[in-house]
DNA sequence: AATGCATACTTGTCTAACAGTTTTCCCGGG
DNA sequence: CCCGGGAAAACTGTTAGACAAGTATGCATT
C-alpha cells in the first residue's frame, strides 16, 4: 500500500486488507494455481467472512492483476502467456527505466535498495528462494519509491503484482544463476552513484530483458503457462 | 469467441459502473468542488442505491485518484497543489513519451488520434470548451492505446482521472490559446509519421510541459487550490 | 486557555434475501 | 454415436437493515 511517510509497517487494520494480503500470498506462492477458479463463496467458506467482504477482496485482487474476471463470471488466477509476459515487461521497463534515470540525475542511491540488495545476496547464499524473490521485488520497488513520485509508485505497484505472480510460478523451477542477478543489481546501483543516467537506464533495461528472456524461455519450453490462445489446459482444480 | 477489443462502447451495464461514471462526470466538471466532502450516505440519498453500492463506487473513485480517503474518514475531492501537479505530469510524461516513441518506431499513426485531433480543432472553432477538454483527453488516450499494451493503457488510465480533474478545474478559466494545442498535436503526429522516435518524444514532452506550466502558473496566481499547506514557488525541473 | 469527556456522525462489517446471468448437465432427436 | 435444446444448479449483482467501532465536535472542567 502507500508506504508513504511512515517508516514502520504494521499489520493490516481492516478485515479486507487482511483478506487481500492472505489471498495475495496464496496466489503468488502458487498455493492457488494459475487457471484455478476463485468464487466468492469459496473465500467466504475459507475465511469465515461475509460475502461482501470477500467480494471487495476479489475486486482488489482483480485490480492488482492477480485475478481475471468479467461480469457475472467467476474470477480465475491468470495464466500469463508469452505475449502477456512481453507486455508486462514492456510496461515494467517503462516505469523502472525512468526511475533509475531520475535517481542517477540526482545521484541518490536509496538506502532501502542497498538493504534489499544485501537481502538478495543473503538469500542467494542461503538458497532461500522465496526470500530471494521477495528481496528482488523489494529492490526494484525501493528504486521506484526513492524517486518520491506517488503516481510513479502507484503505477509500479499496479504492475508488480503480476510480476510477482510470474516469479512465483518461476520459483518452483530454479534454473537461474542467482549470482548474475545480484551482480546486475550492483551494476545498476553503481551507475546511479556515478551519476550516469543513460548507463543506469541501459543496465536496468538489460537486467529486465534478461529476466524476461528467462521467463519466455521457460514458457516456450511448455513448462508453465501455455502461450497459445486456444490452448485449453486439462487442469482440474481440486 | 473473438472476445477481443469491442469496437463500440455501450452504456455501463452494472449499477456501480453507472454510479461511477455519473460521479466521475460530476467531479471532473467541478459540479462537486475540490475540497468538498462526499459521504456514502450522500451518494445513497442522491441516487437511491444501497450503501454497499455507494461504497464500492467511492472506492473506485478513490483508486482513480478522483477522491482522497483515509480509514474511517470521509472522502473528499482532492485539491491538487503545485507539487502534486508536477508529480502528476512527471508520471504522465513517463507513459506518453514511451508511447509515442514506440508508435514512431512502428510508424503507425492511429486513426483514432487523427479523429480526436479533428475533434479538438472543431471544438476550438466552436469555442466549446468542455468538448475541447474531452477531445484533448481522447487524443492522448488514443496515442497510448494505439501501442496495444494493456498494462500501459491501464497505468495511463490510472493517471488520466487526475489529469482530467485539473483540466476540469482549469476549464472555467480559459486563458489558453487553443490553436497552440492543436498545432502541437499535429506536430506530434507528423513526427510519428516521419518515423522519428526521438523527435516525437521530445515534441510530446514539450507539449505536456507547456500544459503543466499553464496549470502551475494558474495555481501560483492563487487561482486554484489554496488549501496547500506549503505554498511553493513553481520549481522547474527537467 | 488548555485539557478531558460525552455525544453525533461516519465508516467497517455482518446477516439475510431476491433477481439476473452463466454454466452445467440431462434428455430427446437426428 | 453425436449434436442441439432446455431445465436446473451455481454464481454473481444488488438491496435492506443492523450493530460495532472509529473519528470529530462541542461542552464542561480544571
Amino acid at each position: 500500500m502507500s508506504a508513504g511517510t511512515s517508516r514502520f509497517t504494521l499489520a493490516p487494520s481492516s478485515m479486507i486488507d487482511a483478506l487481500y494480503e492472505s489471498m495475495r500470498q496464496r496466489i503468488i506462492n502458487g498455493d492457488i494455481a494459475p487457471g484455478e477458479k476463485v468464487t466468492e463463496a469459496r473465500v467466504v467458506g475459507e475465511y469465515n467472512v461475509a460475502r461482501p467482504t470477500a467480494k471487495a477482496c476479489l475486486e482488489r485482487l482483480t485490480a492488482a492483476g492477480l485475478l481475471h474476471r468479467t461480469a457475472h463470471r467467476t474470477a480465475v488466477v491468470p495464466e500469463l502467456g508469452v505475449d502477456e509476459l512481453l507486455d508486462l515487461y514492456f510496461a515494467r521497463d517503462c516505469i523502472e527505466r525512468r526511475a533509475v534515470q531520475r535517481l542517477a540525475e540526482q545521484r541518490t542511491v536509496p538506502a532501502e535498495a542497498r538493504r534489499a540488495q544485501e537481502d538478495v545476496e543473503r538469500a542467494v547464499a542461503d538458497e532461500d528462494f522465496p526470500h530471494q524473490v521477495e528481496a528482488d521485488i523489494a529492490f526494484h520497488t525501493s528504486l521506484v519509491d526513492a524517486v518520491g513520485s506517488k503516481r510513479l509508485s502507484r503505477m509500479h505497484e499496479l504492475i508488480m503484482g503480476e510480476v510477482h505472480l510470474t516469479m512465483g510460478q518461476f520459483q518452483a523451477h530454479r534454473t537461474t544463476d542467482p549470482r548474475t542477478v545480484a551482480a546486475e543489481h550492483g551494476a545498476i546501483l553503481a551507475a546511479i552513484e556515478a551519476g550516469d543516467p543513460a548507463d543506469a537506464a541501459d543496465r536496468l533495461s538489460a537486467h529486465l530483458r534478461a529476466a524476461q528472456d528467462r521467463l519466455v524461455a521457460r514458457s516456450a519450453r511448455g513448462d508453465g503457462a501455455p502461450g497459445g490462445p486456444a490452448e485449453r489446459a486439462p487442469r482440474v482444480d481440486a
